[in-house]
DNA sequence: TTGACATATTGACGTTCATCAATATAATTG
DNA sequence: CAATTATATTGATGAACGTCAATATGTCAA
């Protein structure tokens, strides 16, 4: 990974991969159901193809199970993505991302 | 445009935009000075060009002085688009300010 | 008005990319 | 084993994009 943010954004700039990304936010779905999900928008090879290149971004995360795969929206990645974007080009602002819930989540 | 997210992430979806925003950072240059301030990486049509798309894209701001412009980052935009992003993709996660010495603001 | 300068626009060219149908790989079941 | 299911890969095609040289537009000064 040679430059992280431009990775990040390219992996943003396309319709369906936001598309798949808000459909795989705040829960888990098999690349069949996520393609059902996007009603016929795009088919399956299609799907596979941006969830590669999401996964290598590292905006999503699978787990196998089976046959199947899941997909989920990483979105401790997002946040350090966009602080790092934040960070570079808006130096005059400053902002964390912090957990929801208070600030006491922790893990372990 | 239609979605916000998506012409952001088009926006930065280029290693010369995203060199160019980072020679915006901060400072007011004219086409030619940005020019030269790339090393001759590309030529001045090709900024303009890539000018264009960041002002679309609300950022850059341009401010006409004679017959040449200044460009500057608008750190401003830049933010919204990064919270944005982080409220739609990341809504387990919330921002925070951070206790920098000094939360200088700009006007406008 | 003429000339010089600063920036924008045009048109062409090559590359990257999104998409699909077809096929391959992998895992489960009978 | 073979059949079935889930996902990935391949190869082709057209569209979108980055870049350039050439040119146009706009602005100032003499």
């Amino acid at each position: 990974m040679k430059d992280e943010s431009l990775q990040f954004a390219k992996a943003l700039a396309d319709g369906t991969r936001q598309e798949i990304l808000r459909q795989l936010c705040c829960r888990r779905l098999t690349v069949n159901a996520l393609v059902l999900a996007l009603q016929g928008q795009v088919r399956q090879p299609t799907v596979s193809h941006h969830l590669r290149l999401l996964e290598e971004a590292g905006l999503v995360l699978v787990e196998r199970r089976g046959r199947q795969r899941l997909y989920t929206l990483n979105q401790a990645r997002l946040t350090s993505c966009c602080g790092e974007l934040m960070r570079v080009y808006a130096p005059d602002y400053r902002l964390a991302p912090v957990p929801v819930g208070e600030g006491e989540r922790e893990e372990s």
